[in-house]
DNA sequence: TAAAAATACTCCATAGGTATTTTAT
DNA sequence: ATAAAATACCTATGGAGTATTTTTA
């Protein structure tokens, strides 16, 4: 059986007249005779009760009518859909974003792709950590990563700059320099210090520790936390100060102030993607390069 | 796009190597090779990532691959329905009945056609009137008929006998000859006769009366009612007594008493149908001739 | 007898085969 | 170096065309 068949099937079963129905689908009669032929051989059932005078479905005919019509919907509608997996258009597409990236840039990618690309279903992973955030994508288990670019440079994978933030300070309410225009680094030294964990694990915490060294001191007590939001909270809660990119001033918490520093310092985000990802994931790559364009 | 070219690809799809995949399709690896190119050019999107090493699905090769299989499964459960609907065991079939068919026949046949035909939807519609279900049958909104055939010949349909049975007098219980052996119809020319309706309505008016001719009377006073059910409870309430056939005795009503007739009149029941019903009629029909073997 | 489906036959388009080349690891 | 996909080319099957016959209403 071939799709031709159930092509001619149908139209013969809409006309019930051979000429007809042979001139809709460009065939001279006896194809369409000889086709008819050939499938109720193959399924072993008359389809079609016919005279010189009168074509009438059977049963059989009515169901195979039915069926046939179903089927060429369905190709009819994954032709369609094809052309839209291809433009990027439909399928799923998963993100994992780093701690700092999870409170700016994952809701706007969110909200734009419900906007642009509402065929594409988002699965977006947030607090992750940069390592294996590396690792998922080129296993394939993520499509895309928002990450903080580390030392070592990664040339399997595509990596994309998306924006460069300066730190902000992160001071609990009552401190003295909350609310201040800016705060000189250099007047924290004393403060207990909140980061992100040290290891390879993030790369925040590094840049955070460099960027004291700039600043003429070494924070004399630290403590490490995995999320970004525990880290806000802590602060609040008066356990220390932190050092956060920009960006993670989204993440708004009572007790806290954000302050800019004197002499910025900044940190990088970068999108990471595997070199053969799928159309969906470039539109959507597309979209967090948008979420990311205008620096707040 | 042919079904060859969607075999094809599934099994491709699934063995991931063309050389293995031309085997199981018993194709050479060439012809694979043009066959995915063709299917690649109509839907106008790349389907394969390949390489001479690597053979992986696109996201749009992936989504073609679960709507190939579906419509192959489809198709592959359609030939085999094809076969039952040819063989009677699926379908759709419409049965009329007259009104004294209505209490046995009916409920018999519905068992039996739960049994043994648990494919085919049965409509099965009572008390209907023997001239408007021989149209019925004509205009092919009735797939088949059972009628207690009237004096015309009916020759544009199929007609088969199925029993002939005898009347029975239906008494009021406190009627004399309730509860007697058999009564003899001229013992009834005094009451009042209930029956089916006159006209060319229904058959039994005529048979009914035919019969007490033959026992030498005309009744006094005739009340006619549509409904067989009505005519019971009419002489249940003592409005008469009438003459049934003996099958609508599986119509158990307080108050009424079947009493067999001493030199008995019969009526005959059969089974019309259409020249050319489907299958599934057919097989139904022969659940009617079953239904009514035994001469209860 | 006239309209329409079936049959007879012919032809050529093309699906698939064989041989070979290209390519990627 | 080698396995595997792509390309080139050829062959033959069979799908569709034309002409004709058969059927039935």
């Amino acid at each position: 059986m071939e799709l031709r068949h159930l092509r001619s099937f149908v139209a013969l079963a809409e006309e019930k007249h051979f000429g007809r129905a042979a001139a809709r689908l460009h065939l001279a009669q006896p194809a369409l005779s000889q086709q008819l032929r050939q499938l109720e051989r193959e399924v072993g059932v008359r389809l079609v009760d016919r005279s010189t005078r009168r074509v009438e479905l059977t049963d059989a005919g009515r169901l195979l009518q039915q069926r046939a019509l179903d089927v060429l919907a369905d190709l009819d509608r994954t032709t369609d859909d094809l052309a839209e997996v291809a433009a990027g258009r439909l399928g799923r597409v998963s993100v994992g974003f780093v701690g700092t990236a999870t409170y700016d840039v994952l809701p706007r990618l969110a909200r734009l792709a419900r906007e642009r690309l509402p065929g594409v279903r988002l699965d977006l992973r947030g607090e992750l950590l940069a390592p294996g955030l590396l690792d998922a994508v080129r296993e394939r288990s993520l499509d895309l990563a928002v990450v903080r670019p580390g030392a070592e440079p990664v040339d399997d994978l595509e990596v994309t700059p998306l924006r460069t933030e300066p730190f902000v300070a992160v001071l609990p309410a009552g401190h003295p320099s909350a609310g201040r225009e800016a705060v000189d680094l250099a007047a924290l030294a004393e403060e207990s210090l909140v980061t992100h964990p040290s290891g390879h694990r993030s790369a925040m915490h590094e840049r955070v520790l460099a960027a004291c060294r700039a600043a003429g001191f070494s924070p004399r007590e630290v403590l490490e936390v995995s999320e970004t939001a525990t880290l806000v909270v802590f602060v609040a809660a008066g356990m220390g100060v932190a050092l956060v990119p920009a960006s993670v001033q989204a993440l708004r918490v009572d007790g806290v102030a954000y302050v800019p520093l004197a002499r910025p310092e900044t940190v990088e985000l970068a999108l990471v993607s595997h070199p053969d990802a799928g159309p969906a994931a470039a539109q959507v790559a597309a979209l967090v390069r948008a979420a990311t364009e205008p620096v707040p």
